[in-house]
DNA sequence: CTATATTGATTTCCATGGAAACAAACAGGT
DNA sequence: ACCTGTTTGTTTCCATGGAAATCAATATAG
């Protein structure tokens, strides 16, 4: 009660907007996972785009900016990040020298198991508090809400 | 087509967590709402900031960095941003020669509510496709979560 | 064929926030 | 009074991502 100038109901000008609710939880569970990632020194960047190299077989830098929403400077570093791990090749493409085509190198293929296994936990932790009933729904909003704004892009920061 | 490893369903590793979902829907709105005040020249942070100093009339840099979920190294210069605009006072405590109070200025008192114009506008955009019921069911599964896994700063990045 | 434009990738510079070090002011015991 | 420890605020350094410049390679118009 000390310094509040606005007595009544505990409500900020923030908190009426659902933009805050959604910034509010979704930073928690992300920064949550970023945590996690960090006692292996893994980046939330890396994670996503290690998931995108192995799910695309010709997925190339330019391709995976525009699938995570950076920039292709910012992928630049990251595909560094995870080339000096040894956890994926660029390989130049035969028909376009200006192309590299990213792959998963053995060890980038035993290490995403172990990082997904901790998305799941992650997400298990976190959302385990909601019903199987609950979670379909805000999947569903959520889901809409993508479609509706036409967002396609790879969340990353 | 092109490229995918295995056919079938689209969803890859990562969207079959609510996480992913909630930070693709978040990081859009709040995209959103960072480019809108960035054409008035101001980040998110300040504007996180400008609302709570107004609205706790005993605001210090500290209760302000643990309010918003970030470091007291990170508040002195958000604070120095707005200052620099003028739009908040530091005015050094009479009993504790340590701590700054801090204040709108006549200028921010003038300033916020155009800028909370933009937040309004910002969320109806974004949430207009829902119908009033679920809206209530998002805000009440998010805050719910907030609720459960004790989230109490306000987000900011 | 050559000049121009375009595209892919990278590099450089800037802005923002965290971690740690720091300085100033206070509190408490001796 | 004085030394120690804590608290407040700030500064410095580092990491990350965006914007723009840059370089190499390809495509296209004349």
């Amino acid at each position: 009660m000390c310094g509040q100038k606005t007595s009544g109901q505990s409500s900020s000008t923030l908190d009426i907007h659902l933009g805050y609710w959604l910034r509010l939880v979704s930073n928690n569970v992300s920064g949550n996972f970023a945590r996690a990632l960090q006692e292996r020194s893994v980046s939330v960047a890396e994670w996503v785009a290690l998931n995108q190299i192995q799910r695309w077989a010709d997925m190339t830098p330019a391709k995976l900016a525009d699938a995570m929403g950076v920039t292709r400077g910012a992928i630049s570093k990251i595909l560094d990040k995870l080339q000096e791990k040894a956890w994926i090749s660029r390989m130049t493409s035969d028909g376009d020298n200006r192309v590299r085509y990213l792959a998963l190198t053995p060890k980038g293929v035993q290490v995403l198991p172990e990082l997904t296994a901790i998305a799941n936990q992650n997400d298990e932790h976190f959302f385990g508090a909601l019903s199987s009933d609950e979670r379909a729904t805000l999947r569903g909003l959520l889901s809409r809400l993508a479609d509706v704004h036409r967002i396609s892009t790879i969340p990353v920061d």
